[in-house]
RNA sequence: GGAGAGGUGUCCGAGCUGGCCGAAGGAGCACGACUGGAAAUCGUGUACUGGCAUCCCCAGUCGUGGGUUCGAAUCCCACCCUCUCCGCCA
């Protein structure tokens, strides 16, 4: 959610925003409800006014006076009242126009329809070339006996997958490593639940708009999380924090739940679109300043290269383009990992800045050095999501042979496993 | 699942027989005094949101939404949330 009174300074960049991101939104007819509504507002405030002053006088009247004067404020109450409706009317339209206006993103931002226009900044590695014919994840999964899609489909249906044997200690060994990372990173790490209220959800701006994407549990009104970015950045919900405590450095590991509605078709073979994985995210909540908003976004991004480094997975970082921007980001990039089975990147990570759009939903303001409240700034990042991150460590080691060699950072994490050999 | 208690400012906590209550008191924080410096002590200030182009002033907010009233933190109704005890259970 933006700042009226920004939109109101800034109508031609808000717009121009909201074109670069494709999405519709009447801006004209939300600046003219806007008018509406302060006019409405002072109207009906002034009339409080006086009702407030006279009922004070009307405490010390007595007797015919005292009468006299009661019957002119319902008068006046009326009135207020006729106002209040006329007001309550237009802002209706008015609250659900503010929920729906993008946050305008950065100059740099390319502009763009879909990912075909993402922009790449810069690319790390060699691509892989095998004397071989490499398999894919799936294949290589049921030949080391680590992977089960059939019966993971049959208990759970589509998008659904059974890890098991050395599978689930690389899917650990990844996790672990990247936990120990972000503790040596300086990022605070938080087991949260991952069944949260709607509060929530409209805080970090799933919602209004993601509510398909979610598992709900009616009967509880509570929702699984698709990411730890959710519990984590409410976390400080309606809280005012000191700006010397700034900028926060948390890092949530959850499972993720997504329902993947509307992808049918989509990716569908594999680990790469699922309704269930892992992960390890990374959020940032610092002070209302654009400049250090771009260093935390560099840094949780550079963090998240680190470990895709460290795991020696070929990979790029791309910045993402209006079009492929959601609505609240700010900035965005993407870092993709060589999958050698899809012949190209697969997007292993998102990292995004949002300025004060999470904060202004989700109450979540600072005291400043001169006693002013300001509203934070938010930013989050993957750190590490598995399994699709498997997807990229088991193409890329795979030898020869059909074994597969675990990347020399998570052999601590792998209980003696330095080979996961073939069993079929 | 059964029974009960409660939701007030950055935090804790009074008020709840309706009227200078946006709210006592304490903690915290900020500034000042004291000090070589600090602690302690003393003094002052300190809720949020919005309108106003913002020092002043005005409106709203004591879980949320309605209602009663000239006037509600205080009375009534509905909903949400939290806690305690019992039961069940990892």
């Amino acid at each position: 959610m933006l700042d009226i009174k920004f939109i109101r300074e800034n109508a031609e960049l808000v717009k121009d925003g909201a074109r670069k991101k494709r999405i519709n939104v009447d801006i004209d007819r939300l600046l003219e409800l806007d008018e509406d509504r302060r006019r409405l507002m002072k109207d009906s405030e002034q009339l409080k006014a006086e009702k407030n002053s006279a009922s004070q006088a009307i405490a010390k009247l007595n007797g015919d006076e005292k009468k006299e004067a009661i019957a002119k404020m319902q008068t006046v109450s009326a009135k207020v009242k006729e106002l209040d409706a006329e007001l309550e009317g237009i802002l209706d339209e008015f609250d659900s126009l503010m929920l729906q206006v993008p946050n305008p993103p950065d100059e740099e931002v390319p502009e763009g329809a879909d990912d075909n226009d993402n922009m790449e900044i810069r690319t790390w590695g060699t691509i892989p070339e095998f004397d071989f014919e490499p398999l894919d994840h799936v294949e290589l999964g049921e030949k080391l006996d680590i992977l089960d899609i059939p019966r993971g489909v049959k208990l759970a249906g589509t998008r659904s997958y059974i890890l098991k044997n050395e599978g689930v200690f690389l899917e650990y060994a990844v996790l672990m490593y990247a936990l120990n990372q972000m503790r040596t990173l300086g990022f605070g790490p938080m087991i949260v639940p991952h069944l949260v209220k709607e509060t929530a959800m409209i805080g970090t701006a799933y919602f209004p708009g993601g509510e398909e994407q979610a598992y709900s549990c009616e009967r509880d009104g509570l929702y699984l999380i698709g990411t730890a970015e959710v519990p984590v950045t409410s976390y400080h919900y309606d809280e005012i924090l000191e700006e010397k405590d700034l900028p926060k450095h948390y890092c949530g590991i959850s499972p993720c739940y997504r329902r993947e509605a509307g992808t049918y078709g989509k990716d569908t073979k594999g680990l790469y679109r699922i309704h269930q994985f892992q992960k390890v995210e990374q959020v940032v909540i610092c002070k209302n300043d654009p400049e250090e908003s771009a260093k935390q976004h560099e840094f949780i991004t550079s963090n998240s290269e680190s470990l895709v480094k460290a795991l020696g997975l070929p990979h790029r970082v791309v910045l993402v383009c209006g079009g492929d921007l959601g609505q609240p980001q700010k900035k965005k990039y993407d870092i993709e990992c060589w999958m050698p089975s899809r012949k190209a990147y697969g997007e292993t990570h998102s990292s995004s800045k949002f300025y004060d759009f999470q904060a202004r939903r989700l109450k979540l303001r600072y005291r400043d050095s001169e006693g002013n409240i300001q509203y934070c700034h938010t930013l989050n990042n993957t750190f590490v999501a598995t399994p699709r991150i498997l997807i990229s460590i088991l193409e890329c080691n795979q030898q020869k042979d059909g074994s597969v060699v675990i990347p020399e950072s998570l052999r601590p994490y792998m209980a003696g496993i330095e080979v996961i050999e073939p069993k079929n």
